[in-house]
DNA sequence: ATAAAAACCAACTAAAATACTTGGTAATTA
DNA sequence: TAATTACCAAGTATTTTAGTTGGTTTTTAT
């Protein structure tokens, strides 16, 4: 399990889309725009994430991505692991090359790690981090007619 | 937060340091050996562990590397920290040059994961990691008894 | 029909991080 | 005095990251 800043360009990014998917697929350009990455590293992270069956994606004008399920059903480690693909793998998996047992046991140990990390992780969803700060989603399918202004700010509803 | 290759070498060195480190300081250069890490990359990493008062390095003959306090007091993320550095920096922290607001709503999630993430690795340690699989240690004179939970999962003994 | 908007695709490039190399100096021990 | 080790700095090769370029296909709207 690895974590690196392509990982959160990934998160951000899902994060973007869940929250303005309410009004129709959206649009890596669009994504690409408020989040500030570029349009073409979207698409080869969109790839992945397609490949993956995180998202749906729609051609022509107005199309764009949707979440291929509800947020409370994509974990944070269904995207790390689709964008950074080559999971742990810890070397010399049952190879012959452990010089003395000792290697693979440090091996072994570092697996143990990555296991919880990947644990813990599947257990944070993308409807989760986003209730923590508050925000309102709207559930899949469900038609939202005022909140959801794409343009930020503080949406639908009185403080 | 990040956790990359480099984090995991620096793990494993540092395992391979607390299980060997009873019988004195321990060489960079058989940790090299044993877990086949080039020498002056692990000059670099412990460099930067002894910076943060991971480890205490004594030179010539005999010398090496001791930890600087008890494996149950060196956490995971301790030692991400030590090699990683750049923490995790969420770019426009508090800058002007988010478009929308949405930027650093994105942004303001993401940090928040990192802070779970942290949170975590900080609730692992060494002597832990080691325990798990059934390493004894013969380190200074600290009770070992059943290990903490490492997160939600069930710990107590084997089945 | 045509134009525009979008996904989708492949190849290349620039920049950064990673992992290693080289060639040392300083401290300590035998 | 010689060997062993930490400690140090600079450079390099490789890999990964992030972006670029230049397309094609699909779909919608005019």
């Amino acid at each position: 399990m690895r974590l690196t800043t392509k990982g959160r360009y990934a998160v951000t990014a899902m994060i973007d889309l869940a929250m303005n998917q309410s009004v129709g697929p959206v649009s890596l350009k669009s994504i690409s725009d408020n989040q500030g990455i570029s349009l073409s590293y979207l698409e080869q992270l969109f790839a992945k994430m397609k490949r993956n069956n995180l998202v749906i994606g729609s051609r022509g004008p107005g199309g764009g991505y949707v979440l291929a399920r509800d947020v409370a059903k994509i974990s944070i480690a269904d995207i790390i692991l689709a964008v950074d693909e080559p999971l742990d793998i810890t070397e010399c998996e049952g190879e012959e090359n452990c010089h003395d047992g000792k290697r693979c046991l440090s091996h072994d140990l570092w697996s143990e790690l990555s296991d919880q990390l990947h644990q813990f992780l599947s257990g944070i969803h993308l409807g989760e981090l986003m209730e923590r700060s508050g925000i309102e989603r709207s559930s899949a399918g469900v038609p939202v007619s005022k909140i959801s202004r794409l343009d930020g700010q503080r949406v639908a509803g009185p403080e």
